[in-house]
DNA sequence: GATAGACCCTCAAGTAACTTGAGGTTCAAG
DNA sequence: CTTGAACCTCAAGTTACTTGAGGGTCTATC
């Protein structure tokens, strides 16, 4: 079975080496074994790891969050009760941002949309936007 | 008319001493006027000005966003059309993120769901959760 | 005047999660 | 051998702050 070199793995995880070698530094991969010019050398092992880290990221997880359901993978002394909450704060922090963004989008739109109705272009002093934006809140 | 400190235009405006610092630094605010002992004297104007950048980060423009709303704010030679222009774009950008954080909203909730109706607090790493993540994606 | 606590100052480094850049080595193809 | 791509380490940059060290100022109280 070949090694892949550090490229390779990150084609194979869509991400890329400096990433890679990012998460070896902070401890989220173990250190690599290395060929004999010293550049790094992996295996599939290193494949699922990497894979499960992306895909974690991918759903938002923080570093921290990872290297939580990273360690419990590999222990089965561990209750799956502790995933699901990794998971269950996640989602409440996804819930917080999403009704912050709704009332984010609602305002900006409206803005916008005083801002047709009423500045018609004129100088940018005047506009109804920055005016609004102006208000103490 | 008594000038402010640093500490007191922070409370008037909702936000602390560090980061008015830093807004000094970047060039978001002017350099303050100094009392006698050295320290930042704020008048009215700065208020004003403060208030304005604090409800443009409020409602999530970028420090280089804010930049160019401030400046559009004192120059009458310049068009509502570049204020709307700014709003739109961020709009976009919330609306983005908005359908993301929806995405991941339904599979980590589709995740939790699985784990409750499966694994029944089993052990880690069989866990639905943890074998939905290591898949690729 | 002395003291104490709150607040101020500058400077620099830290946070989270990468990303980029400098300077040098290795690898594989021609 | 040469060349260009990929690899290496180390350090700094990105964004928007935040924190911490070490020292100065202000104000109220005694």
């Amino acid at each position: 079975m070949p090694h892949l070199r550090i490229g390779a793995l990150a084609a194979r995880t869509g991400t890329n080496a400096p990433t890679i070698r990012y998460y070896e530094e902070i401890g989220l991969l173990r250190p690599a074994d290395r060929d004999a010019g010293g550049q790094r050398a992996y295996g599939e092992q290193d494949v699922k790891r990497l894979t499960f880290i992306r895909r974690c990221r991918e759903f938002g997880f923080s570093i921290e969050q990872v290297r939580s359901l990273v360690a419990l993978v590999q222990d089965r002394e561990r209750s799956c009760m502790d995933a699901r909450n990794v998971a269950q704060e996640h989602l409440l922090a996804v819930r917080a941002k999403l009704n912050e963004l709704k009332g984010l989008e609602r305002s900006i739109a409206g803005f916008i949309a005083t801002c047709d109705a009423s500045c018609a272009g004129g100088p940018g002093p005047d506009c109804a936007i920055l005016e609004d934006l102006a208000r103490p809140s």
